[in-house]
DNA sequence: CCGGGGGTTGGGAACGATCCCACACCTGAG
DNA sequence: CTCAGGTGTGGGATCGTTCCCAACCCCCGG
């Protein structure tokens, strides 16, 4: 810290400072080729005693690499964007990015939004592309020049890694769960449609319909607190015997159990509850949520530091999901 | 969309599309200096034409501009940048960051992380820093290289401009209402001490104490939900005729209001409970949450914006708090 | 008719890093 | 003693953009 100048060093301030050549200094910083320890330990001295940081720009530049992360969700709206999933997800993609001098953006992707995508694509700035709420027809299509610089948090293709929660066996410790106490009338809210995982779970659930010879009860959902509330006063309605109610997301079941609460419903003595991904204020509900975990942060972390690497990612990376027992079910 | 090549599209590719110079596109496009009419649509029907998006990286390069907001969340430790509300400001300014081809990185700032600043403001990759939970002595300990490139949510300076909600006001309106309900003996869970938003918070109570002749009753804070519990507990135990329980924080409130059910106390019939932040699950506990807004995506994208634009921003922007009576108060 | 002074244009030098390539050195085998 | 091949080094060219500056055109006043 003895030279302070007024602007940040730059590489030649710190090859002239370890008195050697511009490229001998760059090799060292960048761990990249032939130099010899001697060369190696002066550089290193001298950068950080100038406090030295690579201009992320210049080497993005002639690297032909990018900038940023863009993180890239895709929803029936921009509401999307204000997801607290969502918001996760650029959080720790924006954590995973500063080391590797990378920022992140944020971007809605329509459902069949390819054309935003082909905007990415075309973009210098993006390094690579997380993909949130990944459909099917996005994958297809896919721009070719997106190629390896993309991963999805839900499925993925061959050319696409995929990381992702394992929520059809969260689902299913969930619903073995509700089965094991005693409940035999579940109704599920499931997520959107449009969306991959829904699949999943919905396959679980009929599982378990089918092998323990239950009604199937489904409702269609999108993962909203208010979607639970009104998902509660349609189970009553057309199921009065539901012993249990299975939301697929936290904030859902949280509607549902508001919604109980409105019509003099007692949880879990008249009807279980259950969600999924052990939101922090999941503990805090009135009775306590059962719900499943969703290491948001874990997942999101992973994709972004593939992404940032550069290395090519296994095709699927699963995490698992475990059952969070409390008072609602 | 005719010419597609494998790579994006480059300045000298519009220009020789366009049929000008490259400089001649260059101020077309970034709307710098003079060009005839013709010439500016030519080049702008070429560049859509191409899809051309300009190189981030290079025009940080050349303007020495840094390529990324850094938003600097101070706290305790590490954890502060698993609040929702810093998720919340990452979220907001990395959708404000993309059109300008800004990304946005996150880092953890200690409370007195003078060294953390100095390493921000040396690195060339840092247009400018957002800073979440700012305190006095970190204000003081800015680099000077940082000036001018310095957003605050919170208290600001006279380098630093500062984008904050009114909480003195929100806070204000809150206890009125608690007061107006015929509360008299109010409790409140501030906010960490070495927070600035919390003296102010404090001093709406405190005049509202004496100016009523009500007794004050203080707990600190640290805004999370487990605190909220332990708060509710201390407060029964050293106050047991409390009618009131005033939490800073939303996810606070909620935790206090898990702790009175443990406790046996109805609210609102024995107490009341209010919080602030306004939160989406607010709304969803049991009783609903009684508190004042807190628009944290509109305050971020403030300020991410002023960062952006590169312009002198207001030495101070108040956002207003307004009440949101639920069933809790 | 000539000399300015605007509006408009293009050439070229930056910006800071990487990386290809040529060169220097050293060691050991033939 | 020479030569091959591995190790280490430095000189440029290069990435895509901005911006300074010189050159140009044209119109108008002297």
């Amino acid at each position: 810290m003895t030279t302070r100048a007024d602007r940040p060093a730059t590489l030649d301030d710190v090859a002239r400072l370890a008195g050697v050549s511009r490229s001998t200094a760059s090799r060292v910083i960048a761990g990249t080729g032939f130099a010899s320890t001697a060369a190696r330990s002066r550089v290193t001295a001298a950068a950080d005693q100038l406090g030295y940081v690579p201009d992320p720009a210049a080497r993005a530049l002639v690297r032909g690499a990018g900038v940023r992360l863009a993180v890239a969700a895709s929803g029936e709206s921009a509401a999307v964007l204000d997801d607290p999933y969502v918001e996760q997800v650029v959080a720790a993609a924006a954590r995973v990015g500063g080391p590797y001098g990378l920022g992140v953006s944020l971007h809605w992707l329509p459902l069949a939004g390819s054309t935003e995508l082909q905007r990415l694509a075309e973009d210098r700035g993006v390094r690579g592309v997380v993909l949130v709420n990944t459909t099917e027809p996005l994958l297809a299509a896919l721009p070719r020049s997106l190629r390896g610089r993309v991963a999805s948090l839900g499925v993925g293709s061959a050319d696409v890694p995929s990381f992702d929660v394992d929520n059809g066996g969260g689902a299913t410790q969930v619903l073995r769960h509700l089965y094991a106490s005693g409940r035999r009338r579940i109704a599920m809210v499931a997520g959107p449609h449009w969306l991959p995982c829904t699949q999943r779970s919905v396959r679980a659930y009929e599982r378990l319909a089918r092998d323990a010879g239950l009604p199937v009860r489904l409702l269609p959902g999108d993962f909203t607190a208010e979607r639970g509330r009104a998902a509660a006063r349609e189970a009553v309605r057309r199921w009065p015997d539901t012993d249990a109610i299975f939301a697929v997301s936290d904030p859902t079941a949280l509607g549902v159990l508001a919604g109980l609460r409105g019509h003099g419903i007692d949880v879990p003595g008249d009807v279980a509850v259950a969600g999924f991904d052990d939101i922090p204020l999941a503990a805090l509900s009135a009775p306590a949520l059962t719900t499943a975990s969703h290491p948001v942060g874990r997942i999101a972390t992973a994709a972004a530091t593939a992404l940032a690497e550069g290395a090519r990612a296994a095709p699927i990376t699963t995490f698992p999901s475990v059952l969070i027992p409390r008072e609602s079910a």
